[in-house]
DNA sequence: TATATATGCAACTTTTTGGTTGCGCAAAAA
DNA sequence: TTTTTGCGCAACCAAAAAGTTGCATATATA
C-alpha cells in the first residue's frame, strides 16, 4: 500500500480535515460534523493520515483526539524547494531581459 | 473527473516526469526511455498532466514536445503557505519557551 | 449493572486509476 | 509512393482506493 504525504494530500476531503484540525485536535466525530461524508468514511480518512504520519491521536477517555502533525507538512514543501528555484530563476531571467529593453529604449 | 495539481502530483511517476522535463522540454519517447514505463503508459500520465494545466506542450513537425508550466506549482506553494505559517508561530512559540527556561535557569 | 456513546476494524461494493493492446493518422524517410 | 516513426485515442483489465454496513470494544452515564 503506497503511503505518502503526497498520496495523503491527493484527496480533497483529506485536505480538509487537514485544515480543520490545523489550529486544534478534534475527535472523529466532530471532525465529521463538518461533512456530508458518514464517520466511518472520515474515520479511514483519518486511518490513512496517521498511516503516512500526518496527524497523531491523543487518547481522552473514550475519545480519540486527533491533531495535524505540522512537521511533516514541511515534506512537500522541501520537495516544492528544487521548483521554487526555478521559478526564482526564470523570473530573474525576465528581469535582465526587462532591464536590457529598458537600456536600449533610452 | 476530478484532475487538480494535488492529483497530478500525487503518482511517482509524474512527480519523476516532471523533474525530468523542469529544465528542459522533452518529447513521450524520450521520456519514456527514462522508465520501465511503455510509451502509452507515460503518453497517459502526460495526459493527466495537461489536464491539469501542470505542462504544456509544443508541436515540431511530428514530434511533441512536453515542458513543466512552473506557474502552475505555485498553486500548491499557495496552499503551503497557511501551514507554514503555522509552523513559523509553533517555533517562535517554542523560541519563547527556550529564552524563558534560559533566563530562569541564569 | 444495564444502556448509551465514541470509536476502530473487517468485509463487501463501487469507483477510480494505472497499465496494456491495438488502431489510426500525420510527418519524415526510403 | 511506400514504409517507418512518433504520437494520440479508445477499449479493455487488474489493482487500488473510497465509501457503506455491520460488528466488537471500551468508557461513560442512568
Amino acid at each position: 500500500m503506497r503511503r505518502d504525504v503526497f498520496q495523503a494530500i491527493a484527496d480533497p476531503t483529506r485536505r480538509a480535515i487537514i485544515a480543520l484540525i490545523a489550529l486544534q485536535s478534534m475527535t472523529p466525530n466532530a471532525i465529521a460534523e463538518n461533512f456530508d461524508a458518514s464517520r466511518q468514511s472520515i474515520s479511514k480518512h483519518l486511518r490513512i493520515l496517521t498511516e503516512c504520519e500526518l496527524v497523531g491521536q491523543e487518547q481522552q477517555g473514550r475519545e480519540i483526539f486527533y491533531s495535524l502533525k505540522i512537521e511533516k507538512m514541511k515534506e512537500i514543501d522541501a520537495w516544492l524547494e528544487q521548483y521554487r528555484k526555478i521559478w526564482e530563476t526564470r523570473f530573474d531571467q525576465l528581469e535582465n531581459v526587462l532591464s536590457t529593453i529598458k537600456k536600449q529604449t533610452k
